[in-house]
Formats: C-alpha cells, sequence, structure tokens
DNA sequence: ATAGTAATCGGAACAGGATTCCGTTTATCC
DNA sequence: GGATAAACGGAATCCTGTTCCGATTACTAT
C-alpha cells in the first residue's frame, strides 16, 4: 500500500528518487568490492552525489545495508516454511535452510560481522534481521523437535547467532569453511541417544 | 636465553623497563574495563605516559593485546597435554581443554572479535595465538580420533576459529551462551554413528 | 510560461581516533 | 661531572564519520 499516492506522505521529489535508486546500485557494487564497511566517501562518489546526499536517504549505515539486501532476506524468510513442506524430514528442511542462510551471509563481504557487532548505529540490521528470520528458525526448529530429531531445548535466537558468527570471515578464505562447522554444530543439535 | 645480559642486545634503560611494566599494568586495566580496542590515548593517560610511549614499546595493538595476554594463553597450551594425561577419555580432555579456552576468550572483553579480525595490525596477534595453540588443539584432536570417539577429518585451525567466533560478543550477554553452542559444536564432532 | 517555494543537493566544516614527528629530557658511560 | 644517545611527551598529521549551510532544482499555482 501506499506506493501510487497515498493521502500523507507528499510523494519524493522525482530526483530525490533517482539518486535513493543510484546510490543502491552504488552501494551495492561498492560493497561486493570493498565489503559493507567501506567509507561512506567512496559509496557517494561512487554515485556520483554527495555525502550528505547518503545520509539523507539513509541516517544510518544499517539502513543502507538493509535496504541493498532486503529482497535476499525476505527470500530467504520464505524458504523457510516452503522446504517444511517440501521436505519430509523437518531436521532436514532445517538443514537446508541454516545453508541458504550461510550462502547469503558469506558471499556478503562483512556482513556477517557487522552484523553481530554491539555498535549501536547497527541497532536496526539487527533487529531487522532478527525480526525477519528468527521466528522463521525457531517455527523449523520446534517441527524438528516435535519429530524427536532435536533436542527441544534449542533457542532460536541463540542459533542464529552462533551461525552468524561462525560465518565471519569466511569469505575467501579456503582455510577455513564456515558451511562445514555450521553442519557439525547442526549435528550437535540431535538428540542424544 | 638473552634475559639477564646477553651479547648484541645492549639492555634497555632503565626508566624504558619501568614504562613497559607500568604499560603492561595500565593496559590490562583498561582492557578489563572497556575491552581490548579501548582508546590508546585511554592508556597512555592512565599509565601517565605520551602516547608515543606506547608505540615505542609495542609498535602494533596486537604486540601490547600479545604482551598482556601472554601468560594466560601459555597456561592454556600447556593444560592441553595435561588433560590428556590426566583424564580417561580424550574425548573429555578434549571438551574440558576447549571450555577453558572458551573461558580465557569471553572473559576478555572483545578479545574473540578482534582474534578474528583481517585487519593487517593483528596478524601478529593471529599468528601468535595459532602458532600456540592450534598444534595442541590438533594433539588432542588426533587423539580423540585414534581413541574412535570423533571423526578424524576435523581440521584444528578450522575448529579453533569456529570456537573462537562463537565467543565473538558473548560477554555479558545473558541470551547468548557460547560455552552451550560450542557443546553443541564439539557434540557434532562425534562419529556417525 | 513563469515566478515562488520548499525540498534536495554538494562539498566544506567539524569531531574523534590512530599514527608520526621533533625538540626536550634523562639514564648511562667514561 | 660532562658527553652521548636512548627515551620521552605532546603537538601535528591523517583518515573516517557526521553535520551544516548556501546554492540548486523540481514542483505548484497562477
Amino acid at each position: 500500500m501506499n506506493d501510487g499516492d497515498g493521502g500523507a506522505a507528499p510523494r519524493k521529489r522525482a530526483d530525490a528518487q533517482r539518486n535513493e535508486r543510484t546510490l543502491l546500485d552504488a552501494a551495492a557494487a561498492v560493497f561486493v568490492t570493498s565489503g559493507v564497511e567501506a567509507p561512506v566517501r567512496d559509496i557517494a562518489a561512487r554515485a556520483g552525489v554527495g555525502v550528505a546526499t547518503i545520509y539523507r536517504h539513509f541516517p544510518t549505515r544499517a539502513d543502507l545495508i538493509i535496504a541493498v539486501y532486503r529482497h535476499q532476506v525476505e527470500a530467504c524468510a520464505e524458504a523457510g516454511p516452503a522446504l517444511l513442506a517440501a521436505v519430509a524430514s523437518p531436521y532436514a528442511a532445517l538443514g537446508r535452510w541454516i545453508n541458504l542462510f550461510v550462502d547469503f551471509l558469506v558471499t556478503k563481504h562483512g556482513l556477517a560481522a557487522v552484523l553481530r557487532s554491539d555498535d549501536a548505529g547497527f541497532h536496526a540490521l539487527h533487529a531487522y534481521f532478527l525480526d525477519r528470520l528468527v521466528p522463521v528458525c525457531a517455527q523449523l526448529l520446534r517441527a524438528a523437535a516435535a519429530a524427536g530429531e532435536i533436542r527441544s531445548d534449542v533457542d532460536a535466537l541463540e542459533l542464529m547467532r552462533g551461525v552468524g558468527n561462525l560465518c565471519i570471515g569466511a569469505e575467501n578464505d579456503p582455510r577455513y569453511d564456515a558451511r562445514r562447522l555450521v553442519a557439525f554444530l547442526i549435528a550437535g543439535l540431535r538428540q542424544p541417544g
């Protein structure tokens, strides 16, 4: 809703809309090469705008990161119920879903690191990821526990944070395979016996 | 060797030795309250010296952190073989040793985070921790694998990095229990079947 | 079409931290 | 006690992030 006209929102100016799009593209490109903590000035330069324009559109870096990756996070969130419906074993569905999440994180240079940062500026990023993905994870955990495949005392938030942490620094380092370690962690959730 | 006199090293001046000690104490105190990434100026102020004095004694922050925690890291390294000798099951010894490591990390505010940082300035810190602890971990892993208690394809470096990552952000957050997650990870190493 | 208006813009100014430089101090040796 | 070079402190520099302000430009009403 509130996309074409709206009542209260006075519709943004055309140049502002254009700049927002340009900034998203520039940020995405810079994130790929320099990571999500690239200097603000670099992103502004790449977009051909002044630094203040970034702050006007995205008050904190978290807002910019969220905007850049929103689609992929949504896709990941929606994949949870789909996997649960499509795969026979809830435990297998959980494993598959976690792999999707891990793949997403390790391909976004530095994202896992800022995701766990306790810097106040990243509060919105924290909140978004957690609000969107923790419930999905909790649903998968409940299903697997109900099926007796894993222990029932696993907290979704804790697991998500653990998996996120395991993904830190996993980009382009052949000696560290986050996927493998996460698989061990998930294996460790199985019922003892 | 080369502690009291030596041949090539011209023995440091007395005030320099005193400052180095003072700096170590000041850094240790500041690390406890503000974490290992505390501003250099704070440490200098606490020690009552100029900032350049820090750089003269410890060229990078990594050197300072290593010096502050060297004793505890050595103790952890030496605990490995001791546990292996004292505990009947190598797998149990591994678990106990990992717990020592985790306890060390989570009580040093922010240490786990810089430990995994790929910032060039922390290269020495990386190298020291890895050189000192990975061989110990490898020995424990070999013993447990030889006893048939865990799979034999676990790399010590990878495991250490995984455990270190799980400890990031674990200080004073009741909703995140790094010890518990590490326990799951170690449990996941058991032989399948 | 045009003048008025307010949203938006760009880059300079400011702030905070790390790192380096240099004139001064001081321990050591003779 | 004086010469010498190591060590010192703090100012200067550099690099980011963030805010401010005069200039610009899209929209609106006539």
